[in-house]
DNA sequence: ATTGCTTCCGAAACCGATTACATCCATGAG
DNA sequence: CTCATGGATGTAATCGGTTTCGGAAGCAAT
């Protein structure tokens, strides 16, 4: 019924199956392993030992052993974010699929405890290291945290989703180019020509790429390109959205469609043009990264697009996998990202 | 600067600095415990050397040596709620702060996942079990899950955030009794008397005993009880909400005021109602539980009654941690709510 | 100096697996 | 009929700590 007999006082060992199925424990632990021959006859009462007690062997014996924890580490910037949220179930799931466990680590922002926490899974024995959100995903690498990761990678392979100039770190990351291409092929086939972007810093990775190709989709087609449109200094949430929209909308500055930096923005932005009267999509278009459930929140639902997080996550935690057992991974691979429509983007009606 | 000796081969051991302090491992590792006196100069000595090396003992070693592991296992529903990202967030900290691990697990509403991911925590050797969602959070007991649970916990405590009757579980849950007085004072105080009770099932633990309250709070104050207003079979959702307070206008129910039984559900119930044109809170107030995000992000920001997170998450894992270290810890532990005003509710004007 | 207590500390057992090495046996080749 | 060969298995070392046990050292009182 339950793993191992619970009810009495010490958990089974491998040398009581030994004992009771009349070999060594060397022979047990091979069935266990299937690392050598065994006669299949014995293999069989061995095996079905097991199976009467649903014996499983002490995960620290066996880690102390073979030197091998079956423990992958997870280092999250804030898992109440549902974007992070997502990709952590996603890698847990590959994780077990693989026979592995995954912890996860939350720093909350704070770059202390990000190096912290980094070396405490290190110290912890985890054979593989994920990180996302922090120092992984700036545009310029911290200097202090590159070392401290090499240092880490001499043992510890590391995945990481955006990243960190003079690591060898593996990374796994977004395609911000096609993710801007996406929305703004989609707009611009609305007929929209002034665009806002709205949200996030430019000192991260992602956000800069989304910045760089937006100047140069408007150039590409012709299109002229307005500072004014494009402020930076956001940040991801809500509040600093809502702030930025308005300061916009002060400013006089005209547009027909906004593309939020992600759903949080968005929903700041939306929040903003209802209060000033404007309607979604019919006066100005609102579109957004992330694709959280909060698209499906949001009135009207909000055009995202979607970061397939299950294939995500699941990349990232095979290429930590793939690394620890020391198959060939590329180190650069891109998440295809994809348009989701909602009711919040419609064709720009002011031409 | 790094724990370990990462950049060498063969990180440190025990040994390595018994060797060099001259001393024995017992002395080290009694300096390592703090279990017995050491002589204070030889303490110095080897603590200078700890320290010099950044050495950390091999937890594996030390987990199979004292047959304690120091890792409490979560097993969650879905992490991806906010709500239960919130609360692992606090167990996190508070682990963390005792000097044991967190391990999560999110079995995704999946009844047999959930069984699985148990049986998988305590074989993993975790010293307790916290667990928030799925069967524990229902009103009745299901019987094969409490016959797993009872085996588990006579190795392994465990900590719930419902009941699991038929079982020895500690408990640490919100006053469900309290969270409804809070709201309904709330509506009561601004005069509404027809209010409705949309979202959530009944057969969960905390959805019923708020329906039971809704009604004892009604007949205290000489108030008609309406059936017609508390619709069961409901869920948690944003769609299943919208549904159900679509059902309650079509079908001509009266009310002024819509307690709903979650931030979700809520979202989905101001759907409903704006898009037939009611205005919130003019015409009807709304009003929910949990106090996620999405109270903010809400239009108007949403009445919510919070939980206390921080402090849930922190009551349950200090729970756990007594539990393992044999403090007595009381059976049976309440969160208080408190109620947090936004725009989404205001003055009965239908009276 | 002897006795009696503590306090300090080292040797060795132990936790529960894996695995290197040695041994044994069976088999097929010569 | 022997010998080489290789598969099956057991013995014992090992992983890196903790802990029991008992001896040695320190100190006070006699």
């Amino acid at each position: 019924m339950l793993s191992q007999k619970i009810s009495d006082g010490k958990p089974i060992t491998i040398y009581d199956i030994a004992k009771e199925a009349g070999v060594s424990p060397a022979t047990v632990s091979r069935v266990l392993t299937n690392s050598a021959n065994v006669r299949s006859e014995k293999k069989k009462k061995i095996q079905a030992l097991i199976d009467k007690y649903e014996f499983k062997p002490n995960t620290l014996a066996r880690g102390l052993a073979d030197t091998k924890t079956r423990t992958i580490g997870i280092l999250s910037a804030d898992i109440r974010n549902p974007y992070y949220a997502s990709m952590f179930i996603a890698c847990e799931q590959a994780a077990r699929a693989a026979g592995y466990t995954a912890v996860l680590c939350n720093f909350l922002g704070e770059q202390e405890t990000e190096a912290k926490l980094l070396k405490s899974l290190h110290d912890q024995k985890v054979e593989a290291i994920i990180q996302f959100g922090g120092r992984v995903d700036d545009l310029a690498s911290d200097e202090e945290y590159v070392e401290l990761v090499n240092r880490i990678m001499a043992t510890t392979p590391m995945v990481i989703t955006g990243k960190l100039d003079g690591t060898r770190c593996h990374v796994v990351r977004i395609d911000s180019m096609q993710a801007m291409d996406i929305l703004m092929e989609h707009l611009l086939a609305l007929g929209h020509e002034r665009i806002a972007l709205v949200g996030g810093r430019r000192d991260v990775l992602s956000t800069f790429e989304k910045y760089q190709r937006y100047k140069q989709i408007l150039k590409e087609h012709g299109l002229p390109f307005d500072p004014q449109l494009v402020p930076d200094g956001g940040s991801y949430d809500v509040d600093t959205a809502y702030r930025q929209m308005s300061e916009l909308l002060e400013a006089g500055v005209r547009m027909t469609a906004v593309i939020a930096i992600n759903d949080f923005s968005a929903m700041g932005i939306i929040k903003c043009l209802k209060e000033r009267g404007y309607r979604i999509p019919e006066d100005i278009s609102v579109v957004s990264y992330d694709n959280t459930y909060m698209t499906e929140i949001a009135i009207p639902p909000l055009t995202s697009v979607d970061y397939n997080y299950e294939e995500y996550g699941k990349m990232l935690m095979d290429t930590a996998i793939g690394l620890i057992e020391g198959r060939k991974v590329s180190s650069v691979q891109m998440v295809r990202p994809t348009l989701v429509e909602r009711g919040s983007s419609g064709i720009c009606k002011h031409v």
